[in-house]
DNA sequence: GTCAAGTAAATTGTCGACAATCGACAAAAT
DNA sequence: ATTTTGTCGATTGTCGACAATTTACTTGAC
């Protein structure tokens, strides 16, 4: 046993390291619109705005890269990646393709276990509904799916699966909202559980891919 | 020192960025079994034996856990990775579900014009197969599908292509060899050839379902 | 007024040093 | 003997400074 597992201990204080402060820090600005696709990130202002040296900046921004947020040009620098439509329609097809085997994966090895939260994290989208954060709508919406892909038996398509959430994200945070009546966002996932209940992998696939790709489509369109 | 023992050349002096040069001599060493997977990076060291500074040494770490070659533990340090036989099962379902849907798209939209890099390819793979060196193999046999990647439509299909090609040719490496004879490797792409030929999406697909299976049937069986 | 070359300013790339943190072993307490 | 506490050495985390490179600006010729 570690240290204490009292019955009054005390809960883990996340030492969320400099780097990872400054990278949630970056990635808020980015998705609030503080900053621009295309601009130019500076290491020196960005430090000096946070009064803290330039390597944490570097170390985050080199994360920020690998997840996509932004593109580095050597002796240049780091600059906020401007997403083409193209792009985000490439990720979309790739997305649809990885979902689509997940659930029926996840179906087809028994999920009864997980429909409970599944129909609590619906309950919450519905909840969130009624609010205006599109934030929380977006993120509603893909801890949903990360559910499934969570217990799919392969974990490398949640790997994957998270690095193009976060370019979904961050588009739909720059085009402003994803649906004029949020409740239809939630009410769209209806259909997807329903096909888990019933436990028919084929239908669930069937599903999932239709629903994908009228959110592929919804937010392509819009993305100008 | 900076490592330049170049015999009289005109090339281009290493336009390439010191963080690259690291990095791809640690990915070298990790490929060459000079490091093993679990064992413990320490920045210093490197940093040391290769006469630069820790920065990047960092820096190169960094990029390679991106890739998937290394995992850092805060406050502890890069250790190199050591990947499961089950994460290699799953590394090559993901790339059979991309390749499979990217040869088909590759064929529909009219492969004519890349026939010939095709051929050229698995010329080049024959003649290697006459050697002995593995890593030849290999890329060899990557670049194959790099070609039908590259032109199939989707751009993040390729880069995501790119991560699991990563961990499988280190994967392979670690094994030390493909196919005991490597001219079978090569030869097991004709059948794709012709597919793609013949120009039926259908067959390609199927073709490259069964390829693809038996590669990971085979590497992950010999993967202890 | 446009363009070119040359210079100044700003930014990134790398460095060496110090502070913070971790793991292991020794010392002390129960 | 087992557990807790204290100390030490080693490694990572962060910093400020300098070198290398890019960018912006000035100057001058046509």
């Amino acid at each position: 046993m570690t240290a204490q597992d009292n019955s009054a201990s005390f809960e883990k204080l996340d030492k969320n390291s400099l780097v990872q402060q400054v990278a949630d820090t970056l990635i808020s600005a980015i998705v609030n619109g503080r900053l621009s696709p295309g601009e130019k990130l500076s290491e020196s202002v960005i430090a000096k705005q946070m009064g803290i040296s330039r390597a944490p900046v570097r170390e985050a921004a080199r994360l920020l890269e690998s997840k996509g947020l932004l593109t580095y040009e050597p002796n240049r620098g780091f600059f906020i990646r401007a997403i083409t439509a193209k792009e985000l329609d490439d990720v979309f097809e790739l997305r649809i393709l990885i979902e689509t085997t997940a659930i029926a994966r996840f179906v087809a090895q028994g999920a009864a276990p997980y429909i409970p939260l599944l129909e609590q994290q619906l309950e919450q989208m519905e909840s969130d509904a009624h609010h205006t954060d599109t934030q929380a709508h977006i993120q509603g919406d893909l801890e949903f799916h990360r559910i499934i892909l969570s217990h799919c038996g392969n974990a490398r398509f949640l790997s994957t699966f998270e690095q193009l959430a976060q370019e979904i994200e961050l588009s739909v945070m720059l085009i402003g909202q994803l649906y004029a009546d949020p409740l239809f966002l939630a009410q769209s996932h209806v259909p997807l559980l329903q096909a888990i209940k019933v436990g028919d992998a084929d239908l669930a696939k069937a599903t999932m891919q239709r629903h994908l790709q009228e959110a592929r489509e919804h937010v392509v369109s819009q993305f100008t």
